[in-house]
DNA sequence: ATTCTTTCTTAAGCTACCTTATAGGTAGAC
DNA sequence: GTCTACCTATAAGGTAGCTTAAGAAAGAAT
């Protein structure tokens, strides 16, 4: 069962009670995604907080000239969603696609706040989760711009050897922020060398 | 008093009691820092979270090139530390400097803790602060791989009035990702269109 | 007031990365 | 099993932003 997964997740971190128990598997719903379908799209308000149990997805912000620039990828045990959108109800700029076929569990956002509320450990986890995700946030924003396009991959490939092993090179440049050929040259150039 | 600032900054996202109110009085520290003094610096574990009652700091990190990179501002109502360092407790890679002449108000991690414990309800303001802070960094990183310089400045103007007009040139071009003598080229390109 | 430091500007030459185009290889979909 | 879409590679020419250097202007310190 997908629910256990999760389950096993949040005793990672904390220990749940029964009550709690049955309260996640009650709110979180069990979906299967194909490879390329979206689970948010650009102007929709990202109403669900998704946990991914197995596959790929990727959220990426296309520009006006139509590129895509991937922020995030969620493999197995992460956490996936437009946390602006979600928490001002705002239209989002941003898409979720899945890269893989995976199967996804999404708790809806009065579930999410009732959940805080009625048991407030909750509130900790998902607290210490957001500061991770600050933490690599803000790392990626020193590396833009203190690091090279080559020195960015070779930490992508050494800080995400599961996602460098799983996912293809025009995914890896738009989340490195370079085109897909100078990855290509990069590439190139790091065998000579 | 400093902490009446604090108090009220609170105060804005949720109603304190009495016994609340008292705790905070005993766990935060006012400190006044002159200009060019650090609160952090690399090698150090930040130890200490931070909320800025007047003045005005910057977190940056130092490449292998002995530039600056500026992460983070705070002025007023702002908070400043580095989370990273602050949860795992290894050595921090910033540097946290003050600006302006300063007042802060700073809480130890053990006090920050206690206080999550005894008083559940600061789980849920701090992981709002987080997230919000999650959302800007998370736009930034959007920003810099898909927009120019020049816009990235207009944009900070927009965004940041309040800090625009306090702080130099060569802080906000070390925060937008380029030299100051090319913020002076964009400047000037914009003057004349 | 004067010196010292920092900030801002300008300009010439340089490099990292982009654009466009072309082509072969690989894998999903039916 | 074949077809089609996607992925990777390569190369030539172009641009944004960097480096270095040097001077003017504006603050800060004595």
């Amino acid at each position: 069962m997908p629910i256990e997964s999760l389950i096993e997740y949040f005793n990672r971190h904390l220990t749940l009670s029964d009550e709690e128990v049955s309260f996640i598997e009650k709110v979180f719903t069990t979906r299967q995604i194909k490879r390329r379908q979206f689970i948010l799209q650009e102007g929709d308000v990202c109403k669900l907080n998704t946990f991914v149990v197995e596959g790929c997805l990727k959220m990426y912000y296309v520009d006006e000239n139509a590129k895509e620039h991937n922020l995030q990828f969620a493999i197995e045990d992460w956490w996936i969603g437009d946390i602006g959108s979600f928490h001002s109800g705002e239209p989002s700029k941003l898409y979720i696609e899945a890269i893989e076929p995976s199967t996804i569990l999404q708790i809806k956002k009065e579930d999410q706040n009732r959940m805080f509320v009625e048991f407030p450990k909750f509130n900790r986890i998902f607290r210490v989760i957001t500061e991770n995700a600050l933490v690599s946030s803000q790392r990626r924003i020193i590396q833009n711009s203190s690091s090279n396009a080559e020195e960015r991959y070779i930490d992508f490939m050494k800080r995400y050897p599961s996602l460098f092993n799983r996912i293809s090179n025009v995914q890896i440049a738009s989340y490195l922020g370079v085109t897909p050929e100078f990855l290509s040259t990069i590439r190139k150039r790091m065998t000579k060398a």
